[in-house]
DNA sequence: CACATATGTTAAACTAGATTACTATTATTT
DNA sequence: AAATAATAGTAATCTAGTTTAACATATGTG
């Protein structure tokens, strides 16, 4: 079943019946993207949070000189969307780009509830998906405060070697909040070092 | 009854019925702390999700060189913890320290579960409070991405009015991720500009 | 195949913010 | 009221990271 992944990860947090699994694979959505599609667009309100079968995606913003500042990369296993946009069904801040043929299951945001209902246990599973979020998201602000981006990329390398082999450089220093050409300076720092 | 802030609170997130305010009244702590107490120190496990009926914290860190971060500011109706540290029950990473005299309302980790299976709807709750808190991370880390520190500056002053004029400059800095030198630069400049 | 478009490197000049060090106010305590 | 500690301001010098711009190498695509 198309849905088999999702169940599979949500049952690592909370046991599902046979009857709440098939409630869940009714009513989520299987969808392919093409690399370079984009999931949500800024403006846009987010109508799907997505869980990533195959694939890597890229959540970006775009700021008032017209710079891309890379929020998060999310591969197998990860969910992406603009989750406050999502959330509160306002406009969109974020933009989230395939940088990969993607396969995702997505959950639109008109059976969320519905879902919650019928299965409440998904009140808990998404409790603790989102508490993991959140301590990442606030390890990533200490970081990003006292360490150095040299640090920062070190880190990045060792705690996602996978993601760093599957996107351009250019990419990363966006997420490590430098510039490309520094970047690129740091490594070969790194290099002559050895 | 002490338990009553932060049942009006809950209240305003989903509806608790009488029997459900009673239980959670009796599980919870009412705790006061003076100025310059910690809630958490970084190294202990945090035993408390605190929900602050009056007084003011900070979260720091801590770096390599002895340099404090301030991580968040909490006041009347947020919550403070080491969120991370209290719901895997490892070490924390953080302090948590009283920067006025606080009086708080305390869940205990031990009674969390608890909570959890006799009142299904505190699921939905800390669902919706931590999404928020979630969300407002991600901006945070985009803003320190995008914007100089002057910008932020003025952000924080716009959206915490109330919080800055309880707070010394230093710690203001502190959690802008500048120095207090450099935060009293961009004060005088301001007021040259003026 | 050739041409374009995306990606990566290097280096010089520049800037936001840090560091250091000294002075000026406020609070708090005795 | 004097003394001490905590908070705040100023200014010179220093540095991590940016900007600009030129060049190099892939990778696709008609």
């Amino acid at each position: 079943m198309l849905a088999q992944p999702l169940l599979d990860y949500i049952n690592k947090f909370v046991s599902l019946t046979e009857k709440e699994q098939n409630f869940i694979a009714s009513k989520v959505v299987y969808r392919k993207y093409l690399k370079g599609q984009y999931i949500v667009q800024e403006g846009d309100v987010c109508k799907y949070q997505g869980f990533i079968v195959s694939g890597c995606t890229k959540t970006f913003y775009v700021d008032d000189n017209g710079q891309e500042h890379i929020i998060i990369f999310a591969i197998e296993n990860w969910w992406t969307a603009d989750i406050g946009s999502y959330i509160t069904q306002t406009s969109a801040d974020y933009n989230v780009q395939c940088i990969e043929n993607t396969e995702m299951i997505q959950i639109p945001f008109d059976v969320r509830e519905e879902l919650f209902e019928e299965v409440p246990k998904l009140e808990r599973f998404f409790r603790m998906i989102i508490e993991k979020g959140f301590i990442a998201s606030q390890k990533r602000i200490v970081r990003n405060f006292s360490l150095s981006a040299k640090e920062r990329y070190l880190i990045f390398k060792q705690s996602y070697p996978k993601i760093e082999k599957r996107i351009p450089q250019y990419m990363l220093a966006s997420y490590l909040g430098i510039t490309k050409e520094f970047l690129s300076k740091i490594k070969s720092k790194l290099i002559l070092e050895r």
